[in-house]
DNA sequence: GCATGTTTCAAACAAACGTTTGACACGTCA
DNA sequence: TGACGTGTCAAACGTTTGTTTGAAACATGC
């Protein structure tokens, strides 16, 4: 029957979507192993039995919180803020990068697929394929549509693609590795104070690689600095200490 | 008594070294949490108390593990592949990343080490400190050498840290990201494949980016293409949530 | 009023995990 | 020989996890 207006007693309607909020809110927090049915529930105020009533089990549950923030992100702000193709590539880059790290590092609930995302991309749940489907592959599209518009339509698909994979990288791995960066770098701007200096950063960088990319198409490059003795390119020197050789004192 | 042969009859030492073994193993392939003590001795071919008659518990195994892999690494191959400082900058650049690429994609136990640390980098244990301090600080210090060879030593720490990210960021991201990298990208090449394009591609893109940050200093970089109805930039639209608000939650 | 379908709850279930226990086998030294 | 420390083992412990159960509470339709 689910009656729409929302009344003081709480209905049916009411606890689901408890449920999907405070499951998005433990999720992206805790990522899809660590957060635990019983934590979700108890944020929402419910009993741990009301998930498998309303979603089934805890994969489904996670997979209706992420079709609910696909869905109102995609209504809400786009990758290209807005910017279509005929816009400056610059003026893309910049914009996507932006959108990615807002997506990443700024706070409340603006950042909740964001971060589902960054997860599944380390460590990838059941929902893997859905997640490819309906959320990644259009970013891919999108960072591939602004490679493209750099250095041109008749690039080789492993240029386009490793180029893709910079820039993208630059922008999750701030995330990602935040724990680590925090301690190693502390000087650095942290969390969302970091988005406008990142963003800054990253697109500095990754335009003055696509416009060198650009300028020379791949086998033109600058020739190699030249290596001492043959160095760094076939990096065997002397007699490496074993052929295959773990080194652990060898058992078996 | 140590003897060192592979003696059929196992003693003491050597179900020490056959836990280090298969827990090196089985940490590198599932990750410290996914890891049980059941799958190391069943790997290991001991019973479940050994490991905690030799070690103690679970995360001193894993410090044993990290410490025996550390040592053995630096005395194998050093992130600079023996070039000291006073190699040309990009042969030191293509050897960093050539060095990194190894230790995470090439098989078998050379990468445990490698695969490791990836993964302490986005999922912490409660060893991170000692990572960082032992392993994680000696590449990150090799990474700013070679960047300040690039823009000078003058620059501020801002500049040197995002650069250090950026060549890093590069790096790790084919790997913490492979199962995404394949399903989007099927056409680029997997796994120990991709180390040699890969050091090519990473190399190209950060040398183009530092000659061009070492050309134009901080503040001085080519006007920002103009950005219509400024967007991008300032994107802030209504009342911010709040000012203080950290919200970035790292979790244990 | 009563039967029916929906929703919630406390409680228990089964499995997996890290950890501990107590007994047994073995070599060493008095 | 007998006591002692070392190393190994099967078995169990206690906790946490996702999941299920069976009985209530509630609204709805005849």
């Amino acid at each position: 029957m689910r009656s729409t207006s929302a009344s003081p007693a709480p209905d049916a309607a009411d606890t689901r979507t408890a449920l999907l909020q405070a499951a998005a809110a433990e999720f992206a927090e805790a990522g899809y192993h660590d957060a635990t049915i019983r934590a979700i529930c108890r944020r929402a105020g419910t009993n741990v039995a009301a998930v498998h009533y309303h979603f089934g089990d805890k994969p489904q549950l996670y997979l209706e919180v992420l079709r609910h923030l696909v869905a109102e992100a995609n209504r809400r702000l786009p990758f290209d803020m807005g910017l279509g193709p005929e816009a400056a590539p610059e003026t893309r880059l910049r914009a996507f990068v932006r959108s990615v790290l807002g997506r990443l590092l700024e706070p409340g609930p603006h950042a909740w697929l964001g971060r589902l995302v960054a997860r599944e991309l380390t460590e990838p749940t059941p929902c893997l394929e859905v997640m490819v489907r309906e959320h990644i592959q259009p970013l891919a599209d999108q960072v591939r549509s602004i490679i493209v518009a750099f250095l041109g339509p008749d690039r080789d698909e492993q240029t386009l693609g490793f180029c893709g994979l910079s820039i993208v990288s630059q922008c999750f791995f701030y995330f990602h590795c935040r724990a680590v960066v925090s301690r190693l770098l502390p000087h650095l701007p942290q969390g969302p104070a970091a988005v406008e200096p990142l963003t800054e950063h990253i697109t500095r960088f990754s335009l003055a690689a696509l416009k060198e990319l650009a300028r020379r198409p791949v086998g033109t490059a600058a020739r190699r600095a030249p290596v001492p003795a043959g160095r760094t390119r076939s990096r065997r020197r002397g007699p490496r200490p074993a052929v295959a050789a773990p080194d652990f004192p060898h058992r078996s």
